[in-house]
DNA sequence: ATGAGTGCAAAGGCTTTGCATTAGG
DNA sequence: CCTAATGCAAAGCCTTTGCACTCAT
């Protein structure tokens, strides 16, 4: 974790960015969160970021391939660090509270989904970037 | 697709609900379109429909289990009429336009990862309401 | 008849943009 | 230095709500 800086500031120099204290501040509450933030709640934990400036870096953090977006049912998205700095992982989201978690399967059962899923990308000449498979349901604390 | 609208009568009656000609017309586009459509989509379909109508229909609509709202990282919602009249299927969505079409697993595949999601919510107290499962990337027509 | 459904317009709330100022490299 | 980044305020835009009218049953 204590190199998330240096490949974020690697990442942002490849795409003519900055890495801000803002940017820095964004990172930290991410990698120290226990479950993806929304962006009120992004907002909560660093009230002297404006609003503005938040959109904004999550947006280029986002397109420097730092964050990703996490888009439940929920009305707002979630933020959480790449996979590639975190690990491959599917989430469980809980459709009353929009709370999102971690979980991973088997390598077995991951591999063999890849294989099938990039026999469907191939046979309709989609380009596949990755895949996202979600858990729905209620949480132990919503019901 | 012909009782399509006696089952969607009946599921809404069963939610105290009436079947009106706006809720047969939204039915009627989401069972003719090819693509599931987004709101402004819809909208256009059907330039006669207040948009505060179609809000407040596709709400209902979707309480009653006749409709399903996917989530993308596109824009806006899309719409498309639920599992259990088309069966299931997953999304290949396209990052750069958010067109969204529709592929199925092996019924085998399915069955084991259900399998392991199953074994995923019960070990963490979660009530599972079904899985999403997309593949995400650029279309033919975008790459 | 009688309450749900509808349409229009206005309000709401998250998100984006303009612009002058500050700070990164 | 010189440009990107920031903050504030204003504008945008999708979505929701209020209210009187209409239609389904």
């Amino acid at each position: 974790m204590s190199d998330l800086h240096g490949l974020a500031a690697a990442r942002l120099r490849a795409d003519g960015q900055r890495y801000t204290a803002n940017r820095r501040a964004v990172l930290e509450t991410l990698a120290a969160a226990e479950r993806p933030p929304s962006i009120p709640q992004l907002l909560a934990a660093r009230p002297d970021l404006a609003a503005s400036s938040l959109y904004r870096n999550l947006a280029v953090l986002e397109r420097a391939g730092i964050v990703h977006r996490i888009v439940t049912n929920d009305e707002f998205a979630r933020f959480e660090l790449a996979e590639d700095l975190t690990g491959h992982h599917h989430h469980r989201i809980c459709t009353t509270c929009g709370a999102v978690d971690d979980f991973t399967l088997s390598t077995r059962l991951e591999a063999e989904l890849e294989r099938a899923l990039g026999r469907v990308a191939s046979r309709s000449g989609f380009k596949a970037n990755g895949h996202r498979l979600d858990l729905v349901g209620t949480c132990a604390r919503c019901s």
